[in-house]
DNA sequence: CGAATAGGTTCCCTTAAGAAACTTACTGAG
DNA sequence: CTCAGTAAGTTTCTTAAGGGAACCTATTCG
């Protein structure tokens, strides 16, 4: 297969794809977020190949959103951890993870819950404005043309 | 190649990764959200090859994401549009419009804006509780397991 | 010494993505 | 009436990415 580029887009969502749009990566951020920071046990955990891992790992090692960091000299031996960047890539898994909830989960219930630190409740993370704090859904906002929008273009 | 499915899992990301986890989901739906709602639109604007695109709208119907509405009867056309489903994971794509503007956007600022209805003002989307109101982001919780959880599985 | 462990790499096979041409069912121009 | 055009796919062929299993390297433990 060959896979089309998306990083030259004036689209930040194709930007954005660009890093973890492949199907693991999003399940690989998650392990890491939980602590599951080393090789063996995400390749266990996920039941992914070896050899997408070890590529996955180090693409997102050069985007910057992992840190391959050295655990032990010897034997030499790494872990995965987040950078800031990768930490606030997280807060695409909250809101991955409230969409699965509400229309994948079942009688079941979600399968994992958040505490928040603010208030130390069970919560759910909900999308809100920075100016008027009022929720702001997709269905609450219209698209507008930005600074970065290359001449033609129309999306996002 | 062979793509290992993912809504046999008891994660919610997972869940959702199989229905826009594959790269080009992403995009279409974006492209359904800002109006373009025709076969020949979503491939010009996206470039995707004519066979892939016709096998994601059929996916993204048969998940409830879009609906195929005909509307022209005599020649048959159809369009696509948003179900309230697929409206709702458009809140994903703004997540990953900021993600991408923070981390990717560069010296031209963001592609496009989001104007709020409630306030009328352009904004940026932020995460925060349903409980207390104050930000909630990956940083600000704690994993707990869920209901929903599966005996030995540790994500989320 | 031999086995185990962590973190990969290499090999081969299958299958999905890409590109371009083709199909179907109409409409409208000449 | 014929011919070009349009929308929405479908088909065919090639290329390359994912999956699985085996292999490799360094080191520690019994």
């Amino acid at each position: 297969m060959q896979r089309t580029q998306f990083a030259g887009l004036a689209c930040s969502i194709a930007r954005t794809l660009d890093v973890i749009g492949e199907p693991w990566s999003p399940l690989i951020l998650r392990d890491v977020f939980v602590g599951m920071t080393r090789f063996d046990q995400i390749q266990q955990d996920l039941g992914i190949s070896r050899k997408v891992l070890a590529q996955r790992l180090k693409w997102l090692v050069e985007s910057g959103i992992l840190e391959r960091r050295e655990y032990s000299a010897r034997p030499p031996r790494h872990e995965y951890v987040l950078t800031a960047k990768g930490l606030e890539l997280c807060d695409l898994l909250l809101v991955m993870v409230r969409w699965g909830d509400r229309w994948t989960a079942g009688a079941a219930g979600p399968p994992v819950l958040y505490r928040h630190h603010a208030c130390g409740q069970i919560g759910e993370p909900e999308l809100s404005c920075t100016r008027c704090h009022q929720p702001m859904r997709a269905s609450d906002v219209d698209v507008l043309p930005g600074p970065g929008q290359s001449p033609q273009a129309i999306g996002a």
